[in-house]
DNA sequence: TTATGTGCAAAGAGTTTGCCAGCTA
DNA sequence: TAGCTGGCAAACTCTTTGCACATAA
C-alpha cells in the first residue's frame, strides 16, 4: 500500500525511485519533526541503498512541491515535517527536545494585522515558543540529553 | 568617550582589549541587525588588525553576557543587535533584508497563556513576520540583490 | 531509449578551536 | 608577571554538487 507521501508524489507526477518511496514513508510515519540525519537513520534501517545526499536531494525535491515543510527551531539543523495545509506554530520543549503543535486564530489574526499597520503584506511568519514543563506531577524520566 | 556597549562592559569587568572596544563600538553604532560577516567588515574599516575568528568569539562572549542578541532569520547566518531589556519581535522584508521591530502586548500575553494552557513554562519565544511592502507609492528603488 | 536519479567524494558556507605569541590588569 | 586574548590555519557541522553509473517511464 502506498503510504500517504507516496500517494501525493504519483498525483504529481514525481518518477518515484526505491529512495524515494523509502524516504516518502520514513515521513508519512513520523509524528515528530525528524532532522536530515535522523530522516537519513530511519531510511537506512528499511533499506540501507540509499546515501545522505538522496535524502537531502529528496527532502529538498519534497519541500519545493509542498509536500514536507521544513522548519528550523535555532539548532543549525533543518527539521521536516508532512505539510498539512493547516497552519500551526510551535512549541518546543527544550528539556526534551519534543515539539508540541498549536494553533491560535487571534494569533493568526494578529500577525496578519501588524504586518499590514506597519506596511507590509504577509508572506511567511513564524511563532516559537521555547518552554520547560510545568512543574507538576510529571513523569521523571522526561529528562535526556538535550 | 566609551561606546554604550563598552560602557557595559566595563561595569561588567571584562578585560578590554583594542578588538573588543572595535566590536563593541561597531554594534553600538549600528542601528540593523549585521551579521558576523559585516561586522568584521565594519571592525576592520575602523582597525585592520582584527580577525574573524576574533569577532566570533567576542560576539560570542557578548552574547553570553546578555550585551547583545543574537537572531537567526532563517537564512543560515547569525545576526546581532545591542540587548535592549524590552522584549520585540521582527518583520523581516524578504524584498530587502531590512528588519523591522515592533511590540505587541496582546502577542505577549498570549505567548505566555498558550504556554501555560499546554503545560509548559515559557523560557523563550521568538516570533518573525516574513513580509514584502504594500503595494503603494513607495520609492521603487528599495529592491536588491535579496 | 533517454532524461532523470543516485552514490561517492569533494567542495562550500558558516562557525569553532588548538597552539603559541602578545597584551591586559 | 600571570593569565587571559588574538591571529592563523586547521577542523567541524550541515548542506550542496560534479561526475560516472544506474534506472524509471
Amino acid at each position: 500500500m502506498l503510504s500517504r507521501i507516496e500517494q501525493i508524489c504519483s498525483d504529481k507526477g514525481l518518477k518515484m525511485t526505491d529512495q524515494r518511496r523509502i524516504i516518502a514513508q520514513v515521513l508519512s510515519e513520523s509524528i515528530d519533526h525528524p532532522d536530515v540525519d535522523l530522516v537519513y537513520r530511519r531510511a537506512t534501517e528499511l533499506d540501507p541503498r540509499i546515501s545522505i545526499a538522496t535524502v537531502y536531494r529528496t527532502l529538498r525535491l519534497f519541500e519545493e512541491a509542498n509536500i514536507l515543510e521544513k522548519h528550523d527551531f535555532g539548532d543549525g539543523r533543518a527539521r521536516y515535517e508532512e505539510a498539512s495545509g493547516d497552519h500551526h506554530d510551535h512549541l518546543i520543549n527544550i528539556k526534551t527536545g519534543e515539539v508540541v503543535e498549536f494553533y491560535n486564530q487571534e494569533i493568526e489574526a494578529m500577525k496578519q494585522q501588524i504586518a499590514k499597520d506597519l506596511g507590509f503584506e504577509l508572506v511567511d511568519h513564524r511563532l516559537e515558543l521555547y518552554a520547560t514543563p510545568s512543574v507538576s506531577n510529571e513523569s521523571p524520566d522526561d529528562d535526556s540529553s538535550f
